[in-house]
DNA sequence: ATGTTAGTTCGATATATTTAGAAACGTAGA
DNA sequence: TCTACGTTTCTAAATATATCGAACTAACAT
């Protein structure tokens, strides 16, 4: 439970993938959520730009790839095909989660240990 | 300077140290800020606290410490000596800078690689 | 079909992290 | 001072992670 929480800081937790996030976030266009609550981009940068601009220019893509597969299981970002590219963009519900849990007052368990 | 960010979303991304954290959060007392900005905890669980209610009781201290260690080098959290014993709290200000790292709408840099 | 562009997966390696036991350290009180 | 208690530091071992190049797959164009 709180582990699904956890896994989200940790992709957070790398400066690559952080940088990933910022520019995903700073640069991607409208994502549709659909009537389950899955989000899929409808516009945003693919996977051959985010690489371009992380890395400046550098594009080892196969890190990049990695790094955006670990954000996608993590819950951070959705990607979809769009013909011979793949657009990503930060999924809103995770950032809502994580600051849910950042600022709520309650924590899940309490028992102060006396 | 984004590293230091994702140094915190790191410290987090620990599910023992979010357990900690989450713990420290729901149970800690209140915090004091001086005037420079630092956070000092005026009351809060110790670090025998921590350990006892975050291992359920085994007591393995040295696990823990470097877990609080580690989260105080985050910046996550603050502890200060009060006697005897340790006490520790979350600091606010770290709470706030990532809450508004998730939100703000700008991205920290930004040109879309064309 | 062939080639080309866009991404992913695999394999290897170097590095970092988590964990825990033992020893050392600092503080309070007898 | 001596002892008990609370906490940190040292050391070591198992596990996880980041990175890169090469091989692979998918979609499109000629």
């Amino acid at each position: 439970m709180g582990d699904q929480i956890a896994g989200m800081f940790k992709a957070l937790g790398d400066p690559t993938r952080l940088r990933i996030f910022n520019f995903l976030r700073s640069c991607c266009g409208p994502v549709a959520v659909d009537d389950s609550g899955e989000a899929r981009p409808l516009d945003g940068p693919t996977v051959g730009e985010v690489c371009c601009h992380v890395t400046g220019g550098d594009r080892i893509t196969s890190t990049i790839s990695h790094h955006l597969k670990e954000l996608r299981q993590a819950g951070i970002i959705t990607m979809q095909r769009r013909g011979k590219h793949i657009v990503c963009a930060v999924d809103p519900n995770a950032i809502r989660l994580l600051v849910e849990h950042l600022t709520s007052t309650q924590g899940d368990d309490h028992d102060c240990c006396e």
